[in-house]
RNA sequence: GGGUUGGUAGCUCAAUGGUAGAGCAGCGCCCUUUUAAGGCGUUGGUUGCGGGUUCGAGUCCCGCCCAACCCA
């Protein structure tokens, strides 16, 4: 980025010499009518009004020129001529370049083709670009640039734009889901001397004052599980949570959870919130989608009679999968799953299951326990297999050490697991509240690194905490379930990359 | 960590081992309502980085960097 190309110097050139014609080419604040679209809506011929944006092409014709002025919100058409704004104004503008921020002012009118354009008579420099944008037909391509540059990717491509437009409606309508319910939005440390409530790599990071080493937070849960000590009946909290782990299509090191608590609840309840939660979501996610500007592609919603249905496209436009999110959603238990995979899979010997890992194509490797064998024909086979939402109930204990054990089997556990679209997207659980099993679990878990043991975190369990159901749900995969993203990199705006060189 | 693919002008892409090209953008000229405006002309390159083979390397070989996809 220290090259210093013809164009670049071009650039520079002209703003010293606008410079020199007296213009300031990083003006100041400039009253507008209102972003680009309210301009259009308010559009009336022979009404005065003001625009701001970002020039994305400009046609010339003779003396006349026509400029395209783009917002967030859409683009419009302004016109300037001598005859309207003055000879010293078209100098200046002869100096405004592709990617300039300018203001006008003008009356519309409409030309011969019938688009809306402003006469200008008043020209603002806003703003002015030294680097060129990205072509505007192809836009920019290349994934490596879009994700370090992510503001090139917005500023070129619709869809890119639609994709995070949706992600904050899906921030904006959980928070008022869940407060709508009683729930109430807490912050608790992202900074902790002992990173618990996951099992996790966590990152290190270092106090300098208090000499102290301390992690960045794997998971808020056992803070959140201290509130409802406290007191807190419904507490929700939708925030980064990091993990020092590898980084693919489905993992970023910081990523954005939603995790929540309900007292006097368990996981059937939790089952009801979520499914409604995330209906919920896709309807307001395919209201933006109708809304959305023109020439979005790629990715859509569409809902009818009672029906919520969510499509992803490819870049054709071709339906490549759709997701039936109508509810009710199926429930179906473990074990039941493992038996429509086969159904004498739990009365074969530890060897035989081996045998048939390897007649149905799943890898196994030979340290496996036998229940990690199971689960890993549950993973090859149910899961990567269901894009329909599945509520997976009475998993076995092992497989979810610090749940509530079922009622009727203690060796299945009260938590669901949520599927879709091939992806864990959420777990919920029937929280343990026994404190001394809670810490008999914790010390299994954390085996010789006793340090490992959140210790104020069993304290305050000890003074009593209510039966509880709690939930988490990973936003960023919620959102390519509903926006049809690939990757996890294009619904998080600033992805890790390796810095370049 | 392993495998595969890729990195060429600001952007999108070409180029059997034989003079690195096109479109868009830019620059110049023409055009007083165009819209992927148009016409004529024209600038622009350390082919990711470093070695090697060769008379000659964007192309073949080795190492490295970055990315995407698959796998662990």
């Amino acid at each position: 980025m220290d090259d210093e190309n013809s164009l670049i110097a071009q650039r520079r050139e002209k703003l010293e010499a606008l410079q020199k014609l007296g213009a300031n080419p990083f003006g100041r604040a400039y009253e507008t009518s209102g972003t680009i679209a309210e301009v259009r809506e308010k559009f009336a011929d022979g009404a005065s009004l003001r625009a701001a944006g970002r020039i994305t092409a400009h046609r010339d014709m003779g003396k006349s020129h026509f400029v395209d002025l783009r917002d967030s919100t859409g683009r419009i058409q302004v016109y300037i001529h001598a005859k309207e704004v003055g000879a010293e104004a078209v100098e200046m503008f002869k100096l405004v370049d592709l990617g300039d921020f300018i203001g006008v002012e003008g009356t519309c009118f409409l030309t011969k083709t019938g688009e809306p354009t402003l006469k200008v008579h008043q020209l603002a420099l806003l703003g002015k670009s030294l680097r060129p944008l990205p072509e505007k037909w192809h836009g920019l391509q290349d994934v490596e640039a879009r994700y370090r540059q992510r503001y090139l990717d917005l500023i070129t491509n619709e869809q890119s734009r639609g994709v995070f437009e949706k992600r904050i409606v899906i921030l904006r309508e959980i928070r008022h889901f869940m407060e709508a319910r009683g729930f109430l939005e807490v912050e608790t440390p992202m900074l902790q001397a002992v990173a618990g409530g996951a099992a996790a790599e966590p990152f290190r990071t270092h106090h300098k004052a208090l000499g102290l080493d301390l992690y960045l937070r794997i998971a808020p849960e056992l803070y959140l599980k201290r509130l409802l000590v406290g007191g807190f009946n419904k507490v929700f909290e939708l925030n980064r949570n990091f993990r020092n782990e590898g980084i693919s299509r489905k993992h970023n090191p910081e990523f954005t959870m939603l995790e929540a608590y309900w007292a006097y609840a368990d996981f059937e309840k939790i089952a009801d919130l979520v499914e409604e939660m995330i209906c919920h979501l896709a309807e307001k996610i395919s209201e933006t989608g109708r809304n959305a500007a023109t020439g979005e592609a790629g990715l859509s919603n569409r809902k009818a009679e009672g029906e919520i249905r969510v499509e992803h496209w490819d870049a054709e436009g071709n339906v490549t999968r759709t997701i039936n999110l109508t509810r009710p959603w199926r429930r179906a238990r473990y074990r039941d799953l493992i038996r429509e995979v086969d159904p004498e899979w739990f009365n074969y010997s530890s060897e035989k299951r081996r045998e048939r890992c390897v007649e149905l194509g799943v890898e196994i490797n030979p340290r496996m326990a036998d229940y990690e064998v199971t689960q890993q024909v549950f993973e090859k086979l149910v899961e990567e297999k269901t894009f329909d939402p599945l509520f997976v109930t009475h998993c076995p204990k092992e497989l979810v050490p610090l749940a509530k054990q079922n009622a009727e089997d203690d060796s299945l556990v009260d938590v669901y697991e949520l599927i879709i679209n091939g992806q864990e997207i959420s777990p919920g659980y029937s929280e343990l509240n026994d404190p001394v099993t809670q810490r008999q679990r914790l010390l299994e878990q954390a085996g010789e690194e006793t340090q490992k043991i959140d210790e104020e975190f069993l304290l305050a369990l000890e003074h009593g905490m209510p039966s509880a159901g709690g939930f988490g749900v990973g936003i960023d995969r919620l959102t390519m379930l509903l926006t049809g993203a690939e990757s996890i990199r294009d619904v998080i705006l600033f992805p890790l990359l390796k810095p370049k060189r």
